[in-house]
DNA sequence: AAGCGTTATATATTTTGATATATTACGCTT
DNA sequence: AAGCGTAATATATCAAAATATATAACGCTT
């Protein structure tokens, strides 16, 4: 585990492309909840009443409901409690904290399997290199036919934007990508799936530790899927190497590069 | 689009709990890649001749192998050249990038449409609640059996750090979250497949757009599955509200709230 | 009416980080 | 040997951001 990258990122909201809501802001929100008083929550937090005042007085503006109550004066002098609002957007905002940091793990692996050349499965993203066969526009997205080396077609989805903006065009080279873990696999082709790309093809390797199972597919002419299952799955499914077996996924689970 | 809000975050890379690369340094990289000279790609990017010297430094310092070779004196007064590793660590990096903003977008949506209480079905994630049946401990990570309120049994797998973290026990409420575009819809159950978790339901409603159909499956007692497909192919399925239908994903796409 | 702890607001100070400036070292060119 | 444009390094200066300090307003309590 040593050499081995972290991946670091700070997550944080805009509205009308002025900072709204990041780390420091909900916790403050949080200690306002339990101390019901801006100054005690600053003070907890090691933060300066004035900063405190400015970043409450920010989000107060910029959300379309309040987020606070202030009471100046009065009983204790007054004080501050947070509204209902408040505290779904803290929810809402933990919530997307956790998912995340799922994904930056996800990453994490990815990126130090990519880069530390001592790995050579890839166990969390498959990559495959094909060539854009149609370009489908439907209103906002397209629908990208891609033809692998082996032939065989994957269909993908993509936003207008990126495909603009990437200037992806009929008869182009492109390198796939995804994710091992949403791959499913099984003994036979199933045609009343909605997972259109489906591929077949032949165990190459089973990397089997007792939690995860990784098989490497050989789809004919260089074409490798990697897909991840639980091994409780692999033990289920009894499939051995050289056994042909059908890998499904998505057209939403392909990224273009 | 009023009143949305914007998920913005930033990504870097630490290594041994220091700071090792991100947007700017990459950035630098890349200039010194164009100008071959430390000074010639700070000023280009207006960055102090300092601080990209310590950049550069701080880096190398840190990876493992080199990422830029420098000369001083010689011909033309020296120069600085990025290694071959700098060259696959940026491609790394890039990849990285997209990959998550990618998913980003996906956070962006699920947050306004929870946040917002206009929209109301649920089209990038969708929310379950169940009973902790069974915690399986497999070395590393945790197999969980979840009962939901209609009986049926679903399988996720989580680090044990995770587990331990949350505390969670056997017969604990949760709630799960499922990625609706990661669910897969058949018109009837799959034995053979590495997909363990299937839940049948009949169609409650179709939205469809033309481009994407979310399909909302009430699988009996409040348990309402929401699934993302293609247009295309939920016309190839040829279904229609009330079908009973066969809704199946992985246990890697659970997550555990 | 004085006292209290709070919000609210302005001003002064400090800290921090970056930038600018200056100097030396380097090794090829002429 | 002088000249060059770069790397390498130290020191000085500046700017921005955060904090500390001071003061007023507020409305209930006593």
């Amino acid at each position: 585990m040593k050499n081995r990258f972290k991946i670091n990122a700070n997550l944080w909201l805009e509205k009308e492309q002025k900072s709204f809501i990041g780390p420091g802001r909900i916790k403050l929100l949080q200690n306002i909840q339990v101390y019901g008083s801006i100054s005690k929550a600053a003070k907890e937090m090691k933060m300066s009443y004035k900063a405190a005042w400015d970043s409450v007085d920010i989000m107060n503006k910029l959300a379309n409901k309040p987020l606070v109550s202030k009471v100046s004066g009065g009983k204790g002098g007054g004080g501050t409690v947070i509204t209902s609002y408040a505290k779904e957007l803290i929810q809402a905002y933990e919530e997307l904290k956790k998912l995340h940091k799922n994904y930056i793990n996800t990453l994490e692996n990815s990126f130090n399997e990519q880069v530390n050349e001592t790995s050579a499965t890839k166990t969390t993203f498959c990559r495959l290199e094909g060539k854009i066969e149609k370009l489908k526009n439907l209103n906002e997205s397209y629908e990208i036919s891609i033809k692998l080396n082996n032939n065989q077609i994957l269909t993908a989805i993509e936003s207008k934007e990126f495909v603009l903006k990437k200037q992806l065009k009929e008869k182009q080279n492109i390198n796939l990508l995804i994710e091992t873990d949403t791959i499913s696999i099984s003994k036979s082709i199933k045609k009343d799936m909605s997972s259109r790309n489906q591929l077949s093809g032949k165990i190459l390797d089973i990397e089997d530790d007792g939690i995860n199972t990784n098989l490497s597919i050989d789809c004919k002419n260089k074409v490798i899927l990697n897909a991840k299952i639980t091994t409780t799955s692999y033990k289920k499914l009894k499939i051995k190497q050289n056994d042909e077996i059908n890998a499904s996924f998505k057209a939403y689970n392909i990224i273009i590069l």
